[in-house]
DNA sequence: TTAGTTTGTAACGCGCTGATACAAGCATTG
DNA sequence: CAATGCTTGTATCAGCGCGTTACAAACTAA
């Protein structure tokens, strides 16, 4: 088995692939890692190193095939194939994720999307019905969803969670201004756009 | 002046107030370090080496005042004021922005919202009427607005972040798969839900 | 009064990270 | 072909951030 990375090498090489994927849709097919420090803020030594460990994917003197690089950092996270995700919530938010490609980039595909109002349900968003979120586990089981977006109010949010919960998925991402309690093995993390700003707003007044 | 916090420090007080905030709005009214530690994965030791070596702000054998903490790492970030933001593209990501609180929790103020689409120009969004792109220049320098936020589609968002720039605005947090080039002094945050899947995907997959 | 909880703080050591340096390999130019 | 410039891959070193452990002081509750 390969060795467990550290978070910092996780958390840099993730911030590797956004660029990278950034950069490959801007239509370039080559990066040096001193272009990858300029989006990253990571040094450009720093990221050599966090490649050299796992092999030689750069060309001396031209830099990194991104395509390539693209590969080979999904293999190293382990995530190259395939994963199952479902979103509840049909709302703005809710249509505005399952409209964009942001998911779809980097190997995650939206199998279902779930809402409690009548209205919405059986409503279709690009080429995905909105099913009744009684259905929850059920799907969880035959798609195989791994992980759970929530694009709903705070208030229906510890419901969800718990449920998803309760059907075994493992990774739940919050974009509810909730705090969620989930069991331990159970990853949350909560999307908080504001938070970021403030802290880019500490280093901007300095 | 106050000295200069470190990236680390700086990182981790913003994701103790993303906790605590939240907390509030659950209806809690103190914490622990025990606690904060579990919604955000900081060790408690640290946590208190943090907060403490800004003063005392807790009360032994009870925890920390949640209004009272919020209050006090808002001074130690020095973003206590409110803040003016200004929001480009009025479709259904750029709406679900504008609906919801999680700006205006931590001081941040909607003062306008652009799109250069003439049907969605003069829609009201919550308090707030779409008004036209070429209005940008007037509105930064009129509002003070500090910080500009990308809801619009990769195509348009380095055209927004020139037209920003050159008004003088130092902050963009771009929503769209843009990769953007800025002056080395402006602070470009993407937010890539995706990635940070992947990130939590891998120790799940450990 | 006693027990239990939690903060505030010190001390220690590991390991990550930035900094610096340089050889090897590739591209470009003349 | 030769020369120049750029970039990777790699080593070394020092600084310090962070987890860990430990414990006294302060507060609550029984």
């Amino acid at each position: 088995m390969a060795e467990q990375l550290t978070l910092g090498v996780a958390a840099r090489l993730s911030r590797y692939l956004q660029v990278l994927t950034q950069a490959k849709r801007m239509g370039k097919t080559s990066i040096s890692s001193q272009a990858i420090s300029e989006y990253t803020n990571v040094n450009p030594t720093q990221i050599r190193r966090d490649l050299s460990g796992f092999g030689k994917f750069g060309k001396r003197g031209v830099g990194y095939d991104i395509d390539t690089l693209i590969g080979q950092i999904r293999k190293i996270l382990r995530t190259s194939g395939q994963h199952n995700i479902a979103l509840f919530g049909a709302g703005n938010l809710g249509q505005a994720i399952a409209g964009s490609g942001a998911f779809a980039d980097h190997g995650f595909r939206i199998c279902a999307m779930f809402d409690t109002d009548p209205d919405k349900v059986g409503m279709r968003i690009g080429d995905l019905t909105v099913r009744h979120y009684s259905e929850l586990p059920l799907v969880v089981e035959n798609d195989g969803i791994e992980v759970g977006v929530l694009a709903i109010p705070a208030g229906a949010a510890q419901q969800v969670a718990d449920d998803l919960v309760a059907s075994g998925v493992k990774i739940i991402f919050n974009y509810s201004d909730a705090l969620l309690s989930v069991p331990s093995d159970v990853t949350v993390h909560t999307s908080s756009p504001a938070v970021e700003l403030l802290y880019a707003l500490y280093f901007y007044l300095s």
